[in-house]
DNA sequence: ATAAAAATAGAATTAATATCTAAAATATAA
DNA sequence: TTATATTTTAGATATTAATTCTATTTTTAT
């Protein structure tokens, strides 16, 4: 599916924020309603919005510390990074999961309340995964961001 | 503000899909519209809820191919590292950003279509950044995700 | 136990989405 | 180029959902 220059500024506006009435877009973009109404459904038809989420502000719900762990396996069998890859997936506090090339094999995004919520999630959780080698934490400072955000999905 | 159990499930189930109707939340926690209703609202006016976005598909949009880069910056000073993440942010290829601890000063999350669009934005882009000590680049071969994924705001 | 405050349900209103028809723009074929 | 088909758009209408309102229930604090 091509996108035009229209649907490229509609998707930024949407990533912006995507509760905003169809006559809102319609003005931003000299469009009618219509116009921008059929756009929508089209790009979600065609999967290029694939999701319409809320996010939240960490801080409220405590999960305010952000830590990056980087990830070395033992064994990097296909069993083995399935199974690990699955069990990674089963933890709340995992946000996001990287599988890389280089140093590390694993970049987890890990978000909890505080040091003491992340020694208790290292200890009691993510070191019971079997075939985990080392694990580097990159602790987070502070977490730049633009606003308005435009998030990938 | 004190988040409840509702609030709980209610924030998770907007997390996951913030475009269905106030009937259906209310139909999922056994409430009446009007409850929902009132509660989405207090989570916007506290601040609990703080964007509502769409999210695509990166292959759709041809920024498919993620690198997390860490950065180590040549001097810590303050006015150094303000600008430093001034200039990261106006750079689109950018997702996200983190100032951490450890090993690196930074580690950046990139998105852009392939290898050769990196190695441009690598040149032409970020180290034309003032400060850059060196870099090291973890390509992303895959991307774990749990579906519905529930995104960190 | 009682009063005050907060939360909830259900009805009424307002506003948006979704659908339909026709016109305009764009692409396609002769 | 001209005619035809296809897509996109605008405007009007119908449908559906959001919002507001009032009364009732539940919770909280005294």
């Amino acid at each position: 599916m091509e996108l035009d220059l229209v649907d490229k500024q509609l998707v930024k506006l949407l990533q912006e924020d995507c509760k905003k009435t169809t006559k809102h877009y319609a003005d931003m973009l000299q469009l009618s309603k219509t116009a921008v109404y059929e756009r929508i459904r089209r790009l979600e038809r065609t999967g290029v919005i694939t999701q319409y989420v809320a996010l939240v502000d960490k801080k409220k719900l405590q999960k305010d510390f952000t830590v990056l762990c980087h990830i070395r396996l033992v064994q990097h069998t296909k069993d083995n990074v399935l199974r690990f890859e699955r069990e990674v997936l089963k933890l709340e506090e995992v946000s996001e999961c990287f599988h890389v090339g280089g140093d590390y094999d694993y970049i987890l995004k890990i978000n909890v309340a505080d040091m003491k919520s992340y020694r208790e999630f290292m200890l009691t959780k993510l070191t019971t995964i079997n075939n985990i080698g080392n694990t580097q934490s990159s602790f987070v400072i502070s977490e730049v961001k633009n606003t308005p955000s435009v998030h990938i999905g």
